[in-house]
DNA sequence: CCGGCTCTTTGCGCTGGGGCAAACTCTGGG
DNA sequence: CCCAGAGTTTGCCCCAGCGCAAAGAGCCGG
């Protein structure tokens, strides 16, 4: 099962095999944790069901989703590799999950024994390095009209659902709101603006995108916003 | 000299001589560029003297800066661990700058031969990230004298010279700007009000903060802002 | 089928900060 | 030493988007 996990590419079934022995299950509902931001990073993980957002909270009590995870992705891995380090963000379910939990020590022992695993994590890294350079560029730059229409991209991309009528989400405009860095007002008027103009249904803690291309233009900023 | 790079901590001094045989170094004067964004990743870079900005421009010749490399460390490493890649970002001299130049392949060749130089590039990319969703999560949920006072306190520990008075830093506002995510109209009224209130002294691509730690204090929201 | 809870919508007012324009001030080159 | 050009300051206006408040809508358990 473990072998569909695109982080393990190159790891051998004898260490995937290790890799079970080593790990233990881990359930976690809807709206539970799987670790804190800054609690020390004892364990990586992969989820095998459900999804997971990576948070991070303000002392302000202000929440910022960095990404949401689904099935069969590492999450708290930068966390591991490093030998002192602490989480840099919390790990909350979305819906009742279950992930399959590395020891820190083991996953680093295991990294150091195989290059080619530690070269695919460094890929992986720097892929994730690439998007969040790109993700900040466009905080800064951006309406937000167009971020959350990257956003909706983006997240139908990983997340979407194929329905006859379109491709479907489930996330509530608060959970919009906090991956787009806005508000659940601005969400919800954006939204009831795209579906005013067909481009889109909503529903409660779910939206159908009915014109995939045109969300695109939106997003790329070649379609001009909202009248 | 390459031995002061920390990104080669772990490299064997023949490999050090090697990275010298095979690397060639490379001047660029003020305002010009050692590679663009989305150009493919040839080499990666060692900066020897100067400083070097990495900026990404928006189609609509907007720059954000995401951050500024001094002495003895890399850049356009990231584009260069992946064979197919190009560079997310582009890299401009603030100053007349040296580099030395490794091709990417013999960088990968490096990396492939010496896990621990490559476990170095892992924690360096993590660090990185870690600072990259920081600094995004301040972008999306700090007010703008907050974030340009953080931007400040940074560029103060990487790049700020001691002189009797206090700190002093070498950037244009516009520089600041482009690295706070503002305009150089903001970083003008929010630097004025500072120097009204005693923390810093300001001249013309230059200031000098002579209260660290009411900086400080500011950038961590401590502080209330200006009045 | 009802009641309550959560999620959503929308009107309204407000403000942080963006951006133009014009004046001011360095600084380095001739 | 002076000038031109680059960098900076500030007044002024404007608006995107925030956030309250209140009403509406969907969902679930009992």
């Amino acid at each position: 099962m473990l072998q569909r996990v695109e982080a393990l590419r190159h790891a051998s079934p004898e260490e995937v095999r290790t890799l079970v022995r080593l790990g233990l299950p881990r359930a976690v509902e809807e709206d539970g944790f799987f670790f804190f931001q800054d609690d020390p990073a004892e364990r990586a993980y992969i989820l095998l069901a459900g999804r997971v957002k990576m948070i991070q909270v303000t002392p302000a009590g202000q929440q910022v989703t960095l990404r949401t995870i689904g099935p069969y992705r590492l999450f708290g891995a930068i966390g591991a590799v490093n030998p002192t380090a602490t989480y840099p963000a919390s790990a909350q379910a979305l819906q009742d999950s279950l992930a399959w939990g590395i020891a820190s020590s083991d996953f680093r022992r295991l990294l150091q024994n195989n290059p080619a695993l530690l070269l695919d994590l460094t890929h992986m890294t720097t892929d994730y390095l690439r998007e969040m350079q790109e993700r900040y560029r466009e905080m800064v730059t951006e309406q937000v009209e167009q971020r959350i229409a990257r956003v909706v991209v983006r997240l139908a991309g990983q997340l979407g659902r194929r329905i006859p009528e379109g491709i479907e989400l489930t996330f509530s405009r608060q959970d919009l709101a906090e991956i787009a860095g806005t508000t659940l007002y601005t969400v919800s008027r954006v939204l009831s603006g795209w579906e005013k103009r067909g481009l889109i249904l909503t529903g409660r803690e779910r939206l159908v995108i009915l014109h995939p291309h045109a969300l695109a233009q939106l997003a790329a900023g070649s379609l001009p916003p909202a009248p």
